[in-house]
DNA sequence: CCCGCCATGTAAAAGGTTACATGATTTA
DNA sequence: TAAATCATGTAACCTTTTACATGGCGGG
């Protein structure tokens, strides 16, 4: 259970999910670069890749077994644990906050939802809906409460700013409700 | 001339500029915290803001003098240098290239270029709305492209990043236009 | 007299980027 | 036989976060 977002590696955990016989770094690395659909959102260098794999097997969230083959570097076969299942699972069902966070994060997580079942997909939808839904709301209120104060440069930035974060909110609402 | 994006440092250099005086640490420390509009976009440790005052005058954007107080630990007042002024000009007149960049950046190159320059705030949401606009056309053409791809989930998943996209822009776009 | 504000930082750890090292094997 | 690919990483560097160190000064 890592402390912030770490959302590369809750990356990998998906890819390992997907490959239930496991996958070895230079072969996730791929998913993060210009071919398939993942690394149009997440790109990682295999340096920090080799590194998120060590730190997950660390806290026990992958397992790796060493696989030789002919006379080369051995692969490090991972394995995503009971454990990593939990974590990677709950994860997916939880929206993000704020909607800045919808660009990489929860695409991300749309993208490992929709492979790994369809229903749950609908309901993260929903639930981020109702999160996003909420900062509307929000947003609404500091709006209103910022047209009473005094006119000054400072308050229209503020109106600016507050107009800005709510077109953004409305256009990610809308996207939402079209998938 | 910063490498990078250097959000933080441009905002330093942002608020010296306005404060013909030159001004301190403690004092800047204030615009990033709770308090001021400044804040509510872009946050600022003490660490860090100590940590850029420190390479800015090393790279000759700033200069510093101790003005002595009492027997507390003396003042460094900071002061732009013409070099610092021509690298905040530049970066105030040039539009961000992604749309994500908008909501950050964006947003604090507005802050100051409306309190600097008003005229000069207008040719810049102009540019940027030229940019944007540029980055809607190539994302509609990706999105036709991908429209003419064999239909599966990769696909799929593609059309919804697509779509999520430019709505972003659409938005942004939108919001520029009613500044 | 104690607490919070003024004012400067440093230290340690975490996280990320970029580039390179190593060496076998497959393909052109 | 040269180049690209397979497969693992390390090293150096930069940035950011979090917490603490230091000490005077002003108000209740």
């Amino acid at each position: 259970m890592p402390a912030r977002e770490r959302l590369a590696e809750y990356a990998i955990l998906g890819l390992l999910i997907e490959d239930g016989q496991g996958s070895h770094g230079y072969d996730l690395a791929r998913h993060f670069g210009d071919a398939g659909p993942l690394g149009e959102v997440l790109r990682l260098e295999p340096g920090m890749l080799y590194h998120h794999l060590k730190r997950l097997e660390r806290v026990g969230l992958v397992a790796s077994t060493a696989a030789q083959e002919g006379s080369r570097p051995p692969k490090k076969i991972y394995r995503i644990t009971g454990e990593g299942r939990a974590e990677l699972t709950r994860w997916l069902q939880s929206p993000v906050v704020h909607t800045r966070e919808i660009r990489l994060e929860f695409l991300v997580k749309l993208f490992f939802v929709l492979r790994l079942d369809p229903r749950a997909a609908s309901r993260l939808v929903q639930t981020q809906l109702e999160t996003l839904r909420l900062v509307h709301q929000s947003l609404s209120v500091q709006q209103s409460g910022a047209a009473e104060a005094a006119p000054d440069p400072d308050r229209d930035f503020m109106q600016n700013v507050l107009a800005l974060r709510l077109a953004q909110t409305a256009a990610a609402i809308s996207w939402l409700e079209s998938l």
